[in-house]
DNA sequence: AGCAGGACCTGATGGC
DNA sequence: TGCCATCAGGTCCTGC
């Protein structure tokens, strides 16, 4: 379940070694996995291009080329991007290969076959669902109490769901918004508009904090996830809630509590969220 | 309008 | 041991 401190170590990771780098083959294994334009179409027009640098937005990887265009890839659950200096045996889960003139190649493999690839100018970006929707990235200037307190007063739906939705904040998903409500002590089944301003303004400074503190340990490996080079996150073991029921609260000793939010298992501690 | 739930996929897990 | 049902999660689509 790569969110965005799992994009984000990916990305680190390709911009250490793509930037520069000349596509030579673009060879796609499963059609559907490119939505924009049509698979063959990538393999035809990519190749001679030259990567220039590697962005993130949300949970979105964009990989912009000298000549303009960008390779957007949305990992969704089980999707991994991963760099290799030289060719290998490429397993049935390994989807679309990128060979470099150099001998090199990026696989993107993904067991649930869910991630989906684009290549647009930027023109086209607005082509792309779900991408020009998102709303303000969490560790970014434009992610305030103020803003989050105003999207939470007009909304029914619950703060985990809120959390969640990518058009109020970009690049959280399960694991993070379990642990940011955690942190901030608030039950995730809380309706959004029932929070007061100091509710609001711990879990602003939760989300920012969980979210640096799992970029600075590479990520959360569950049983997928891998980053650029295949190696796993660390951030697991630094995990208070999330697929922790069952255990004791790290906070206050309490056992751990699974319910389902929003149509997703959601872990709390009922002791310290309130 | 805005939210809940199903569909998309496959592998791991648990019950019988 | 084998089979089947269930679960996992991000986003789009459908329906209320």
């Amino acid at each position: 379940m790569p969110e965005l401190p799992e994009v984000e170590t990916i990305r680190s990771g390709l911009e250490r070694v793509l930037p520069g780098k000349k596509v030579a083959v673009v060879e796609v294994r499963y059609p559907q996995a490119v939505k924009i334009p049509t698979a063959a179409e990538l393999e035809e027009k990519l190749p001679g291009r030259t990567v220039a640098a590697i962005k993130r937005r949300g949970k979105y990887l964009q990989i912009f080329f000298a000549c303009g265009t960008v390779l957007v890839v949305h990992l969704r659950m089980t999707g991994r991007l991963l760099y290799f200096p030289a060719p290998q045996e490429w397993d049935k889960h390994t989807h679309v290969l990128f060979h470099f003139c150099d001998g090199s190649v990026l696989a993107f493999h993904d067991v649930r076959k869910f991630g989906t690839l684009y290549w647009v100018t930027p023109e086209r970006f607005c082509e792309i669902h779900g991408l020009h929707t998102l709303g303000p990235e969490p560790l970014s200037a434009g992610f305030t109490a103020g803003y989050l307190q105003e999207q939470a007063r007009r909304r029914k739906t619950s703060i985990k769901a809120l959390l969640l939705n990518q058009q109020v904040v970009a690049g959280l998903g399960n694991i993070y918004a379990d642990e940011a409500l955690h942190r901030a002590g608030i039950r995730p089944d809380r309706p959004a508009a029932s929070l007061g301003a100091n509710e609001i303004a711990a879990l602003q400074q939760s989300v920012c904090d969980v979210l640096r503190e799992a970029v600075f340990y590479r990520g959360t490996t569950m049983s997928d996830y891998r980053d650029a080079t295949g190696r796993e996150g660390g951030f697991r073991e630094h995990l208070r809630v999330y697929r922790r029921s069952g255990k004791a609260c790290t906070n206050c000793g309490h056992t751990i509590m699974r319910t389902v939010v929003g149509g997703r298992g959601t872990h709390f501690c009922p002791h310290c969220q309130h």
